[in-house]
DNA sequence: CTGATTTCGTTGATAGAGTCAACGATCTGG
DNA sequence: CCAGATCGTTGACTCTATCAACGAAATCAG
């Protein structure tokens, strides 16, 4: 029934390389003088991958509680790197959009972490980043709450 | 210089994967009555690792400030899974120890947390479990900060 | 030894991240 | 049309994280 012995360090192994990943894109950002947070340009990143999204897009994409999108949405709609357009058919809803200021942020962003992952990835083949890649993906849907549909697989951009 | 193409979705795979694993932990916490939080399990587990502790210790091995391990170890010592005791030489200090019941709670934790790596690992063979397992460690070091020695590599328990 | 500096843990202040409950507005199905 | 579901927002709260300041104790220089 089991998988066999399970590395008891596998939980910590990755919970400390996602602390210390987004420790590197906090200082990188505050570096860059973008006054955004991780969660920020995950956000960016999600609607530059969804295109024009409501917040319940967004909440299920991200995986995060509506009323957090609505505080994540709201700076930076207030620093013009989103844009808020009424829904086309649901007037209790509407989308947001990417700004073209926007767009140069998550340019620079993507620099930025690019030299992040390329520090990170340093010295590991293409294809074990690549499986690493995909092991992740497959433990995360292993772990996705399979009742609820809203958490079945969703494809990369 | 570069490694090719970087993956651009694996930060996103991971942060998903620790997220969903840290909120599979705080249900099944809740769930079996223990009062702490994801953080206060990791605290325990160092503890259990490295035996008896300073702060300083601590915020090394855990990599958070020395005031997070103050106020992660005070609601440990209250509950009884820790205790306080001076440190033998250095009057500024102490260490903290982990107690019978805190054995007792990384017992029953230690249950719970299998279940979930079970899952989460679902369909995994035992080398692709190892070897995620060691590229997050390989990429972690490659993150952790080479100026400071205290970042350096450190052996699993 | 003595004084200057450093280190130890604690505290306060602040910010980010995440969750739950309630609400008004709107949509939908009967 | 009306009852119930859904949408985004807000309030309240917890956990996580960081920085600066502090008293106490250790250490180092002279």
């Amino acid at each position: 029934m089991t998988n066999g012995p399970i590395a008891a360090g596998l939980p910590e192994s990755v919970i400390m390389l996602v602390f210390m990943f987004k420790h590197r894109m906090v200082k990188t950002l505050a570096e860059a003088g973008a006054d955004v947070s991780v969660m920020h340009v995950r956000t960016l990143k999600t609607i530059a991958c969804l295109g024009p999204s409501t917040p319940a897009e967004l909440a299920e994409a991200l995986q995060r509680d509506k009323a957090q999108i609505t505080r994540l949405v709201k700076p930076l709609i207030e620093q013009s790197y989103l844009v808020k357009s009424p829904h086309p058919t649901d007037k209790r809803s509407h989308v947001v959009a990417l700004t073209r200021t926007g767009l140069e942020l998550m340019e620079r962003i993507a620099k930025a972490e690019r030299i992040i992952l390329e520090r990170m990835t340093e010295g590991m083949l293409a294809s074990e980043i690549e499986q690493f890649n995909a092991l992740a993906v497959r433990m995360q849907r292993n772990l996705a709450d399979r009742q609820h549909p809203a958490c079945a697989p969703r494809d990369a951009c």
